[in-house]
Parts: structure tokens; C-alpha cells; sequence
RNA sequence: UCCGCGAUAGCUCAAUGGUAGAGCAUGCGGCUGUUAACCGCAGGGUUGUAGGUUCGAGUCCUACUCGCGGAGCCA
């Protein structure tokens, strides 16, 4: 007989199918059993009526015990009381791979600590098996809206040999006799790099911050896809994240509304996220938060609450672009018609969730970097090979960065970016 | 690094300075349609650690440990 998925099963109505799965829950009303089984793709409850079944298999319900592995045969029926749409008449259950010891988790509340410290057995929660399918969807869309735009993917090495913007706190190890090296903060020099060489190019992978962040919205480990195109200014990079968001959560709608019910999420405010997004300036942005009355200077970066504040003025994402050059990293080119500002854009996530895109144009001019180098007093060595990119055909060029954990937190309306991630990883947690 | 909150049964939480409790989980029993099933019985505790105040401390005080949330920084 063919081995069968539950979320399947609708396609073998009224037939036997076999199932390989793990004990979810079960129920008992004297002689009618239920056995709640999952399997990964879904939860089905197998009904087992004495009398209908031999003994053998019906006394076979006391030895299970929550999370124990194994199979089943059973009859697909349709039924209205299901969750799922169907049941399984339980006709056998021919292996048992397993007999699990007592599962820690039971279907109770649990504190987060308690559930943190389990986090391999907590993902085969509901609602962790929920956040992890829309990660995945959200991945997927990203990699399909690049690579259906003629985007390179050009990863950027992991293991670096000095900070790319010369702010962050690096994790460092030892790296033979080239002395230390360092877990990288960002993909971007090097995207410019590719770019310059493919034109349109990404790098997605796992980024590393080592501040002393403690926070809902900050990990220490976490995932960023970084698109860059040459040619590309301002507007064309605001207009490649537009799209890009648009295209994100619209997939996440068209694949996952029944995840987004378990989170109990309201899609009304992910179905707003369509082109155009707002865009306002740094300085408006500064006009809102004054007549809000928060007390904030002109010149400082916006923080979290000032964020929360700017983006409940609108129904969607908002990009808040030109930004005080000050606050922002030396690569960014500055506007030439205001350079106390830089071509920057940062998309604020709406309903709090803060930053999720921060973006540039870069500064292509040789003397200028050059001088950016000094002001920001980096080592003029380590970037000689980023130089080269500017004297070598140097071109206009932007790009963005996203962060995954804290697009999935919002998509999902999740309270901390900790669940957004199958293992995460803070400042004092890098266990499991 | 700074500010605030917390730690009691396996889990989630109660307990005016005066005998440490409930629900769930576990074990046993009951129930022919249960949906976090329900009903009955039972076992289960060095109240985070170390001191102190008191006739008496889970409760008050001090220090420490661990965790949570926020600030800064950032995606």
C-alpha cells in the first residue's frame, strides 16, 4: 500500500491509506479511542472503536504515550467534526518505531524560558510548525522575485577580515597565521563587488552581531538577503524594495492562509502592502514625531519608539529616505543637493515592528570615499580592494538589505523575533 | 554597560509575617464521538543560592546567580 501525507489525504477518499507520523495527542471515551497522529504535513485523529478492531490493536492506545513514532492503516472518511476535513478509521497500526519517554511539553501553557531551553522539541509545536512554513514561503519568494528579475546570486564570505562599516562589534576567532578574523556584519562590499561584475546580483546568508543587544527585535545571529545593481540611484533602489515587499507578502497570502490562522493573524493589514509605498524624507519624518510632541533633534538617528511612532501614520510600509549623513555609514554617497543628508532608505515594517529594510545608493567618486575613509578613521588598507571598484569603471549603483527574522516576526505578528528562526541565537542563549 | 521586573510541585500559577495549595501533566479506575475532552482516587516540595531581622520568613532586609523586558546599537 502507498505510504500517504495527511494533508493528502483528501485525494483518497473512502480508500486505505498508510501513515507514518508521531503521537500528537490522544483522546478517550471508553470504547471509541482517538489518536491524534501528525506527520509534518498536518494533524489527523484516527478513530478506533472496540469491537471494530482486534484487541491486540485497541489496547495498543495505553502504550502509546505523547510523540511516539509510529504507523498506521487505516480508511480516509470525510467529516464535518474534523479540523481537517477528514479522519482515519484506524484498521491497524503495523509498527512502532518508538514508545517516546514522557514529553516535556504538553499541550498547557509553558513559560518561555522553559520552552527556549526545548527548542528542538518545541518546533514540533502548531505554532512553531506554522512560523516555520511562512520563513520558508518568505525565503522562497525572495530567491524567486530575484532570480525572476535576472539576478545573480553572489554570496559574500562569511569569515572576514576586518568590520565592513567600521561600527558594529564583530565576533572574531583565530584564523591560522593571518591572525584574527571575523564573522561578518554584512554582505554589502562584496555585493558591490559582484555587482560590478554581474550587474544585478544578491548574496543571502547568515550575518553576526555581537553587541550586547536584548531585545525582541535583535539576534545575534540572523539571515539578510542584500540585492545591489549598478546603475541603479535612489529611486530605482526604492523602487526594486517596493516591489520586492509587495511581491513577499502577497506570496505569503496566496500560500499560507492557514498558517496565518494558527498565529491568528489579521491578514487585512498584510493584504495593504501593495504598491506604492509611502516615502517621505528624513525631514518629514522629523516634522511627525515634533508634532507628535516627542522630544527629538534634527540629526539624530530615529530610535525605536520614534519608528513605532513614524510608521503608525500610515496603513503599509514606510520608507523614510535622506537621512543625516552623519548617522549613516561611510559608503553611502551623500545627496548633491543637500550633503548634510545621504541617499539613504531605511522601510519601516508597520503595526511597531520597526526597520526592516536598510538601504543606499553608494558613493562611486574615488577622492570622496577616499576622504570617508579618513572621517570615519578606518584602515585605508583594508578597503584598497573596495577602492579598486571605484577605479575601475566605477559606476552609480544601490542596493538594500532585508532582514529575514524581522520580516518574518512581522508577517507573522509575533511578539519577539526569537520564534522567527529554528535555533536562535541571543546574547545569552546559544543553546540548542 | 545602564534601568525596571521576576525565580514556589514536571509545567502554569496561588498563598495578611503564623500548618505550602490549585489546575494541568504522571499513575490507577470510569465513560461508544472526544476536540486543551470529562468524572473519581493517588503520588509528587531543601519556596534560585548564601547570609540577616524575628518567638516564627515563601512573604521583610543585604549580596550573589540565572532569566525576562526596555535603553543604547542595529536588520
Amino acid at each position: 500500500m502507498a505510504r500517504t501525507y495527511i494533508n493528502e489525504l483528501g485525494l483518497h477518499e473512502g480508500k486505505e491509506v498508510q501513515l507514518h507520523g508521531w503521537l500528537f495527542h490522544k483522546r478517550s471515551s471508553g470504547k471509541v479511542r482517538f489518536l491524534l497522529m501528525r506527520d509534518g504535513t498536518g494533524v489527523v485523529q484516527c478513530v478506533m472503536v472496540k469491537g471494530q478492531v482486534p484487541d491486540s490493536i485497541f489496547d495498543l492506545f495505553d502504550t502509546l504515550t505523547q510523540e511516539s513514532s509510529f504507523s498506521v492503516r487505516g480508511k480516509v472518511r470525510k467529516d464535518d467534526r474534523a479540523p481537517g476535513g477528514f479522519e482515519l478509521d484506524l484498521l491497524d497500526i503495523p509498527k512502532i518505531y518508538q514508545v517516546a519517554e514522557e514529553y516535556p511539553i504538553t499541550p498547557k501553557e509553558h513559560g518561555i524560558e522553559f520552552l527556549a531551553d526545548r527548542r528542538h522539541l518545541w518546533l514540533r509545536s502548531t505554532r512553531q510548525h506554522a512560523i516555520m512554513r511562512v520563513r520558508h514561503r518568505i525565503i522562497k519568494a525572495i530567491r524567486d522575485f530575484f532570480d525572476g528579475r535576472g539576478f545573480t546570486l553572489v554570496d559574500s564570505p562569511i569569515l572576514t577580515p576586518a568590520a565592513c562599516e567600521g561600527t558594529s562589534t564583530l565576533f572574531d576567532t583565530d584564523y591560522f597565521d593571518l591572525g584574527k578574523a571575523y564573522l561578518t556584519q554584512s554582505g554589502q562590499l562584496y555585493a558591490e563587488a559582484s555587482a560590478m561584475a554581474m550587474g544585478k546580483v544578491y548574496c543571502f546568508g547568515p550575518t553576526f552581531r555581537a553587541e550586547k543587544s536584548k531585545t525582541r527585535r535583535h539576534l545575534t545571529e540572523f539571515w539578510m538577503v542584500e540585492p545591489e545593481v549598478a546603475f541603479n540611484d535612489l529611486n530605482d533602489d526604492m523602487d526594486l524594495a517596493e516591489d520586492f515587499l509587495e511581491y513577499i507578502v502577497q506570496s505569503v497570502l496566496k500560500d499560507c492562509l492557514p498558517e496565518l490562522k494558527v498565529l491568528e493573524r489579521d491578514i487585512t493589514k498584510l493584504q495593504n502592502v501593495k504598491k506604492p509605498l509611502p516615502r517621505i524624507t528624513y525631514d518629514e519624518a522629523v516634522k511627525i514625531l515634533i508634532d507628535k510632541g516627542l522630544p527629538f533633534e534634527w540629526g539624530n538617528d530615529l530610535g525605536g519608539t520614534d519608528e513605532t511612532v513614524v510608521s503608525e501614520q500610515f496603513d503599509r510600509p514606510v520608507m523614510v529616505h535622506r537621512y543625516p549623513s552623519e548617522v549613516k555609514a561611510f559608503y553611502m554617497k551623500r545627496d548633491p543637493e543637500n550633503p548634510k543628508v545621504a541617499l539613504a532608505v531605511d522601510v519601516l515594517a508597520p503595526e511597531g515592528y520597526g526597520e526592516i529594510i536598510g538601504g543606499s545608493q553608494r558613493e562611486d567618486n574615488l577622492d570622496v570615499l577616499l576622504a570617508r575613509i579618513k572621517e570615519h578613521k578606518l584602515p585605508q588598507e583594508a578597503f584598497e580592494w573596495y577602492l579598486d571598484l571605484r577605479r575601475f569603471g566605477s559606476v552609480p549603483h544601490a542596493g538594500f538589505g532585508l532582514g529575514v527574522e524581522r520580516t518574518v516576526g512581522w508577517i507573522c505578528g509575533l511578539e519577539h523575533v526569537r520564534e522567527t528562526i529554528p535555533f536562535p541565537r541571543m546574547i545569552y542563549r546559544n543553546t540548542p
